[in-house]
DNA sequence: ATGGTTGCGAAGCAA
């Protein structure tokens, strides 16, 4: 690993390693936890969000966190759902769920300050289907994570709210319009939902990235979806102006979809040059 | 053709 120095290898100024943001929804973390150390040693963030980790706070794998250099917050209480925030740049301040009766959907929020930035991992209700109560449940959870961030947070300062948002926010977003008509992830009032989590003071870095090329962070594992390109983008990291402007890299590692006993979701990568002081 | 796959936990449900 390389040091911060004063001095760079040409001599020249210290070139700042980006600060490395991720998330990734894994699908239960002991089913993939071979892939989750692969791809930590391969990549190297500085913080992974985790979504679905599928078991409760006491078997959370933290000492081998701990080994690999992270610091993590969990917020588990069985064998669904489950939020996790993995930090190298220290982690503190930590928040599990809303604290409210909203929150009874159940161990899908996180936040933590890993350095300078406010970070959340956040697992959106699916939602099931738009005649089903958990579709309402989805909305109104939606609708509480922007009155979270009022409460809790600065759109002024460097926040990032990261995770599987099970909205795909735009057409372009979904494999097939037609096909996914009257289904959830697609419909208005979702999208109008997660419109006013972002119209808090959040960017879409990785759409803002690539213009409106087809861009997608899950594929079902049934029926081939992944080799198809039958795929969506749920998968965000949304950002604040400050760290959006400071953004150089944004992308969704396909990779991680490919090999032995992959997440259906895969990893969504954010690289952020010069992180000011919160 | 209402299929197909994975994970949880040990039958069917959730995604």
């Amino acid at each position: 690993m390389t040091q911060d120095g004063d001095v760079g290898d040409d001599g020249g100024p210290a070139a700042h390693r980006p600060l490395v943001i991720a998330t990734w929804n894994v699908n239960s973390l002991r089913a993939r936890l071979p892939r989750v150390e692969q791809w930590l040693a391969e990549h190297q963030p500085d913080v992974l969000c985790l979504q679905e980790t599928k078991q409760p706070d006491r078997t959370f794998p933290s000492p081998l966190f701990e080994s690999l250099g992270y610091d993590t917050a969990h917020h588990g209480d069985g064998q669904w759902n489950g939020v996790a925030i993995a930090s190298r740049i220290g982690l503190v301040d930590v928040r599990r769920g809303f604290g409210s009766a909203e929150d009874a959907e159940g161990c899908r929020l996180v936040a933590a300050t890993c350095g300078a930035v406010r970070v959340h991992s956040v697992y959106v209700p699916n939602g099931r289907s738009l005649d089903s109560e958990h579709y309402v449940a989805k909305l109104a959870w939606l609708a509480r994570l922007r009155r979270f961030l009022d409460e809790t947070c600065d759109p002024a300062g460097p926040v990032a709210v990261c995770g599987d948002f099970n909205v795909a926010p735009h057409d372009r977003d979904v494999w097939d319009p037609a096909q996914l008509e009257g289904c959830t992830h697609v419909s208005v009032p979702e999208r109008a939902a997660l419109e006013e989590v972002e119209a808090w003071g959040l960017v879409d870095v990785v759409r803002a990235f690539h213009g409106a090329e087809a861009l997608y962070s899950w594929w079902d594992y049934r029926g081939g979806a992944f080799h198809r390109g039958h795929g969506m983008r749920i998968d965000l990291v949304l950002v604040t102006r400050v760290l959006a402007e400071r953004c150089v890299a944004a992308w969704i590692d396909r990779e991680a979809r490919k090999g032995v006993k992959p997440s259906d979701h895969a990893p969504v990568v954010v690289e952020i040059g010069e992180v000011p002081p919160g």
